[in-house]
DNA sequence: CCTGGCAACTCCTATATAACAGTAGAAGAG
DNA sequence: CTCTTCTACTGTTATATAGGAGTTGCCAGG
């Protein structure tokens, strides 16, 4: 493995481009250990900030992560969760609890889930919108993380009109078996449909911090909007997850 | 604004955490040029290492571009291109153009098509397993990029069995109008279903270049798979897609 | 009027150096 | 045998310095 000072590309990305090839190429395997920064700087004969350099470009592409003081290893990539739009069928909602304890308990993770926030506030702009009311109006909202194997898996927000869940388990820790969308039902609004709207980008300092993101990770935003048989929104969902260990997938009809 | 060099936050975190707080705060509007290495520098008594870390942190963060010679701004962002699922029924087909041209349009982009390849490959694992084939049977494959707006949007690869799309002009660089959907019906195949998986993460090499992609922003990998009355998979488009513009919109039943 | 060239600005790569902080294992004390 | 301390490794932050290269505007000379 040859580096030339003189070529147009960069000696740290050259550095970087050799070891991303290894790495591609499963030479070096998820969990492998790369050179120290002082190795990397003696064996190419280059400058340790350089050397440092490159490693920095792998972590940014999310390829490896390095600890402090024990070095820099290929990434591992946990199991991923596909979240089928299917999972919010009545059938499997009907199985018992919330959509995310099914979720896990399919992987065989452990689930928990713990409480950030509830109880009202100003309806944000995207929710308002969304539940059809007035920016800034109350609503009702259950602020969660929600944790899977360990590890924090997303961060979820449920917006409520204040009229549909006063007087409910909603309103309190426990929704009750069946999670809140049973809670609604009961109530008399069945569910009829769901949107659900998808984007990727990269998380905010607090979600990185919250959702113990490796750097160079991005998050997926997913907000559902639960709509009854009356063609009103009854709930909207609004939540954050790391990319790399979600995957989504929608059946539909071509007709 | 003050820094602490004292404090347990690094000296170049901070300094980016004032400007990423005037950002978020609107007080530094899109377009809006931040000072320059050597002035941060100045201004806030650190050397310029120091100062060119700061803008490497918001860069990375999707915040500022920076073009060489002329500095760093505040990021401006495009329209969203909203991809609902509904723009692949039958009636939305029929209006004529592909799924693609058809978005473009109601944007007010115009629209242009570039193949870069045109033939038969062996099938990769991925599409071989939604396919229903052997990995590494041949498979016809339409590789293209999408533009929009004079700015490249997506790579899409179209993955047809060889006996469907033979003798049609699937195979040709114009598959005709209505698309390639369309002569997949013409030959019998009417279709059932669509069935699409997404996933983020950040972009290879190869795709940062020829999506001109900005540091810091992240893909969505699409992969729908057609499926026929018959229940064959007679289609699998493969793309990928900047996520800062695109937006993903999926309604279905509760039921 | 236009053009060429220079100057002053911008960011980019790379070097060398220093002090600090987390980790792990070996050496020593009890 | 166990606990503590030391040491040699790891990465992290920050400094100073140098030369390269893209961009812009001005100004002198044609």
């Amino acid at each position: 493995m040859e580096i030339d000072p003189n070529s147009d590309r960069p000696v740290f990305k050259q550095i970087a481009d050799h070891f991303r090839d290894l790495i591609d190429r499963g030479e070096l395997a998820p969990g492998a250990a790369l050179p120290s920064e002082a190795q990397l700087s003696r064996t190419f004969g280059v400058a340790g900030g350089t050397a440092r350099r490159a490693l920095e470009v792998l972590r940014s592409e999310g390829l490896v992560v390095t600890e402090h003081g024990r070095g820099t290893r290929v990434r591992e990539r946990g199991p991923m969760l596909r979240l089928a739009s299917q999972r919010l069928t009545r059938a499997n909602r009907a199985a018992g609890l919330g959509g995310f304890a099914a979720d896990m308990r399919s992987l065989g993770l452990d689930y928990k889930q713990e409480m950030l926030h509830l109880g009202e506030v100003p309806a944000p702009r995207r929710i308002a919108e969304r539940l059809n009311i007035e920016e800034g109006s109350p609503v009702f909202v259950r602020r969660r993380r929600m944790w899977g194997g360990g590890e924090p898996m997303q961060l979820a927000d449920s917006y409520y009109p204040l009229d549909l869940v006063e007087g409910t388990p909603i309103t309190e820790e426990n929704a009750g078996p069946g999670g809140s969308y049973a809670r609604l039902e009961e109530r008399g609004h069945r569910l009829a449909s769901f949107r659900e709207e998808l984007q990727a980008r990269m998380p905010s300092e607090g979600e990185k911090k919250s959702l113990r993101l490796l750097p160079g990770v991005p998050v997926v935003a997913l907000v559902r909007t639960a709509i009854d048989t009356g063609g009103r929104a009854v709930e909207v969902f609004d939540s954050v997850m790391s990319a790399d260990k979600h995957l989504f997938q929608y059946d539909f009809a071509a007709d």
